[in-house]
DNA sequence: GGATTATTAATCGTATCCGATCTAATCGGA
DNA sequence: TCCGATTAGATCGGATACGATTAATAATCC
């Protein structure tokens, strides 16, 4: 993993690993959104899905999995789940069958204007160096996908 | 989710989401892992919980699990699988036998020396930035566990 | 225009995560 | 000492992630 190199040698300690930093960062983002979440009904990548597709009506399966950096194999079942809940429609386009066009209903957009967690910006004790934070990890995300896509 | 306050009102996007940066960030630490974890038919999980592991001889699962923020639930079948493989030993301490106690097996040292994933650190692309990254993230975890605990 | 290739979702198997529950072992107070 | 409470792991069911494969539809090429 990742290792600062100022304690590149014998110091192996998870404090040192950037990823672990993010891992976990990550198990707690979701744990400090699930007693909000639970209150909808939603788990954490729901809503998440559920604010992508927000963004612009009747996109596709692909076009979602390209903000989230999902595939098919995970959103099917998850986008599934939603339009069973009532909050999305999912139908084939009828110019192309292969794709699925995803929009929201009224109560699933109901739901996103609730703008729930809102409040959490608080508890990430980050102050005004949180845009600052949020951008620095998405360029972080950005920059290991390039590489990560480059040696194919 | 946790928005920028300077973006509060309409837009909605998931990159005004914080914890959307560190959850796809995540995602992006995986797959960047993936490529030498296989070489070494490990998952990113099974190898976080090894250097865990390495950092202390004959630890408890609950002890394990602090450092992870995982529980017996979640570690139980990934200790098995380590065990299966030959990196762990797993057995009751004798004077607790509640407890179980975990130790690498030479085979689990080796693989941890070799210190896999060090040249990724070039692929995040920080830079400088490195300790700085990773000690905000890390606050930022420890704040919104702290957060969540507070109101159980 | 028919066969080949490419694209899009869906499906399947494996590995996490997590809440809830269970069992065995230990502890504590009457 | 005995029994209720506590503790440590393990188990189970639901929900992600993801590689690999499949089925259906579209595009392409000769």
């Amino acid at each position: 993993m990742a290792r600062s190199p100022k304690t590149a040698g014998k110091g192996r300690k998870l404090s040192n690993f950037l990823c672990f930093a993010v891992y976990s960062a990550n198990l707690a983002f979701g744990r400090a959104y699930k007693p909000l979440l639970d209150k909808v009904g939603l788990t954490y990548t729901q809503y998440i899905a559920l604010v992508a597709l927000s963004d612009e009506d009747e996109q596709t399966v692909s076009a979602l999995g390209e903000k989230l950096f999902l595939e098919s194999n995970t959103l099917t079942p998850i986008l599934k789940k939603l339009e069973q809940m009532g909050l999305i429609k999912r139908h084939r386009d009828p110019a192309d069958e292969r794709q699925v066009r995803l929009s929201l209903t009224p109560a699933g957009r109901k739901l996103i204007e609730q703008d729930l967690g809102g409040s959490l910006i608080e508890a990430t004790g980050l102050g005004d160096d949180f845009p600052v934070v949020q951008k620095t990890v998405s360029e972080l995300r950005d920059n290991l996908l390039r590489a990560t896509k480059a040696d194919d």
